[in-house]
DNA sequence: ATGTAC
């Protein structure tokens, strides 16, 4: 594999072989991914081979090896001329990503006195872990198939939220073209008593605070960001019914894929045309895995919304809330034209720039807020979609892990990972040691170097940094 | 990420 840097901050995989497109990956000579060691950099490449694949196969500043493709990858495809969709593009948490909510009149001198209360209360009302629990448990399939189909909008219509919320999220709550129908049994049956809960892994729900703004005005009109701002940040995703649609649909397209004529060097590419039954039979399902994603974070930030209203009598208005693992079908100018493609973005934000016909009103000047979640010790970015992002409006969702879940536990104690945090004034509510071992900050790379990186390589612009006071973690 | 393999 040849590997070049074509400008500072942007590397380019050279085409080759079976590559319709070179790859491009924006980082740092830091943050690349070693070319002789890393599956990535390979699995990057391979994504390139793809049918219908236009510009180039994108990586993320904080890029790393992932299911056929990368993590932190960004894969357009052409759908009028062939182009595939891949659930493997997706990654089995279909629209994991994350919420961001301000309170409008705390801070973290208000805050600190009842820091421990809150959190207690925290521990209580926010369903975590392993396995069948969730703010709502739903009785039936009917009422399933509204949030499937209706996302965050359905929880909102059912006194969960406030339409102000709506405004805040991406697709307005709730993803065009869901068939609750197109989700299969198993899926369901999975997703029925996990609506409204956090998951495990790198899912969090964080009591933090805004320790530094790079954008003062941007930061004040995407909700009242200032130094010293209490902020509740969600990252969490569709749980198992995602995982479900997933797993199902990889099986059925490693099935018919040879019906298309289509090869790929990796089985996990598995993918067939956008415009096949496969193809549509996965973004239907897909897109309500989505919706179930989005109406799983509107019912948990009702659950804190309650917490803090009743410990500190403080409301929380939202911020925004982003998908990081998703297919949208989008139109973008290719080499001139106006085309129709199916966006992949797997650990990836979109980011949207100013006067973005998808953007609200009122963040019309400002851009999309992009944000990316760190590890439980450092610190998360908010960001700002900019002008001419050369990956189709997508960037980075997060730190990135440089050691795989096992090699993060080994020799790590989660007792000991939580009086360190303490230490550091970070207060944690787990529900597993172990857990906790494999989130140690350490297995990440640095999150203050993928936001800088992400800035420099044109994708987004830094508007805040937000530092954690609490943690409350599956 | 995930009823951490069917």
């Amino acid at each position: 594999m040849k590997v070049v840097e074509e400008t500072p901050y942007r590397f380019r995989i050279e085409r080759e072989g079976a590559m319709r497109v070179p790859g491009i990956v924006f980082a740092s000579h830091g943050l690349l991914p070693d070319v002789h060691g890393d599956k990535a950099l390979v699995q990057v490449a391979n994504v390139a081979t793809l049918p219908g694949i236009v510009r180039a196969s994108f990586a993320m500043p904080d890029v790393h090896w992932g299911y056929g493709f990368p993590i932190g990858g960004v894969a357009a495809t052409d759908v009028e001329a062939g182009g595939v969709v891949s659930p493997g593009g997706v990654g089995f948490d279909i629209s994991c990503g994350v919420r961001l909510l301000v309170a409008p009149d705390l801070d973290r001198v208000g805050l600190m006195p009842r820091l421990q209360a809150v959190m207690d209360r925290l521990d209580h009302a926010i369903p975590r872990g392993m396995g069948q629990k969730g703010v709502w448990r739903l009785l039936d399939r009917a009422s399933l198939r509204r949030v499937l189909e209706g996302g965050a909008r359905y929880a909102v219509e059912q006194g969960h939220g406030v339409p102000r919320d709506l405004d805040r999220c991406e697709d307005r709550g709730v993803l065009a073209g869901a068939d609750g129908a197109a989700v299969g049994d198993r899926a369901l049956e999975r997703g029925l008593g996990q609506v409204g809960s956090l998951g495990s892994g790198n899912h969090f729900l964080e009591v933090q605070v805004v320790d530094q703004v790079y954008d003062a005005g941007t930061a004040a009109r995407m909700g009242g960001l200032r130094q010293g701002s209490v902020c509740v940040m969600i990252h969490c995703g569709s749980r198992g019914l995602g995982h479900q649609v997933c797993t199902d649909h990889v099986r059925q397209m490693d099935k018919a894929m040879g019906r298309y004529g289509i090869v790929v060097p990796d089985r996990q590419l598995a993918c067939t045309p956008v415009r096949s039954p496969e193809g549509e039979a996965y973004l239907a399902a897909m897109t309500a895995a989505a919706n179930y994603g989005r109406a799983n974070r509107q019912l948990l930030t009702e659950a804190v919304r309650r917490v803090l209203t009743a410990e500190v009598g403080t409301s929380l208005d939202l911020v925004y809330d982003i998908s990081h693992n998703l297919a949208k079908l989008e139109v973008h100018d290719v080499d001139g034209r106006r085309r129709s493609l199916c966006v992949h973005r797997k650990g990836a934000t979109r980011s949207l720039p100013p006067h973005h016909p998808d953007l609200p009103g009122d963040l019309a000047e400002v851009g999309q807020p992009v944000l990316i979640p760190g590890t439980m010790g450092t610190a998360s970015y908010v960001l700002a979609g900019v002008a001419d992002n050369p990956a189709f409006c997508s960037t980075a969702h997060g730190a990135g892990r440089v050691q795989s879940r096992h090699q993060a536990a080994r020799g790590t104690s989660g007792r000991a990972l939580r009086s360190q945090l303490e230490t550091q004034g970070i207060l944690v509510r787990g529900v597993s040691w172990r857990g906790l071992a494999e989130e140690k900050p350490e297995a990440y790379k640095d999150i203050d170097a993928v936001a800088d990186i992400s800035q420099r390589a044109g994708l987004a612009r830094k508007v805040a940094r937000l530092v954690p006071l609490g943690v409350v973690k599956g």
